[in-house]
DNA sequence: CCTTTCCGCAACAATAAGAGTTACGCTATC
DNA sequence: GATAGCGTAACTCTTATTGTTGCGGAAAGG
């Protein structure tokens, strides 16, 4: 598979689209992300079906935030765009009845839980805000 | 893509493995695993380079433990299935040199290196032998 | 009205990694 | 030498994301 990278669009390009305040097109935000329009109007429409952003059509169209950054966290951006757990946990159903495969799996379960529990955490306490204030700090430091 | 079922896989294996005491050829646990001895052979050549099972060919040959089930940890398993990172930070490389794209993947790197942390927490705190017991015990209560 | 600039969406092809499968070679035992 | 094993190469299949083309509709401007 090609690596899940809609997350990591997603937060870069709404950073941006606060930054600049104003409304962008698909197009420009196409060249921010290597991309063409088409991807990024499919993985937006998951963002405005969330209320994260909305769009417009016809002339002087595109897309706007709805709320302020630090009123976005990483969490808010991930379960827009999927439904289900984060982090799939790697079960094995070749034989649901067999006890042992029945104990391997609930073992990989809880071990995800704890994990997706922790990642979660971490998303919940990320706004975009602070993603922005990274970005200037980085990008003043020239690291 | 088809989910990685190889880790709870060969937990499921090993512990059978363990509890049967003897050896077993690909083909019994093919039959285990529901899927066919060349996929075993592969998985379990794995194992045999980090020195988890022995095989051994010509007749009466088969695979076995070279440990004890309470001297494997889940973890061992799992470095042995793949060396780097076991969960992926969903990261973009649309912008290198971007330092808001940057800031985004920092801040995904490091909740997932803290997801990553307890789940690594959980795999090595998990041997072998407590799957067996867990399995013992769901068998008897027939959950 | 007509053109331009937008989004919305359908319908593909491309990609990557695990899983499945077939085929053949080698080895140890009987 | 027949049989029962493993070892390995070389495929195909599957699945989710990404990339791409094409067309339709809507809003703004003239
Ligand atoms: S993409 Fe141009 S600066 Fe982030
Ligand atoms: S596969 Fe037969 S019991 Fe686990």
């Amino acid at each position: 598979m090609t690596t899940d990278g809609r997350l990591a669009r997603m937060l870069h390009v709404l950073v941006h689209m606060g930054l600049l305040g104003g409304r962008e097109t698909s197009e420009r935000i196409a060249q921010m992300l290597n991309t063409n329009p088409v991807v990024v109007r499919r993985t937006l429409g998951a963002l405005r079906e969330h209320g994260i952003v909305e769009s417009e059509g016809g002339r002087g169209g595109g897309w706007k935030l709805t709320r302020s950054l630090d009123q976005v966290t990483v969490l808010d951006v991930q379960r827009a765009l999927t439904e289900g757990p984060i982090l799939a946990a790697p079960i094995s159903r070749d034989h649901p009845t067999c006890p042992v495969e029945r104990a391997s799996n609930s073992v990989l379960e809880k071990a995800h839980a704890a994990a997706e529990t922790q990642l979660i955490a971490k998303y919940a306490a990320t706004t975009l805000a602070q993603i922005a204030k990274d970005a200037k700090h980085k990008a003043s430091v020239t690291s």
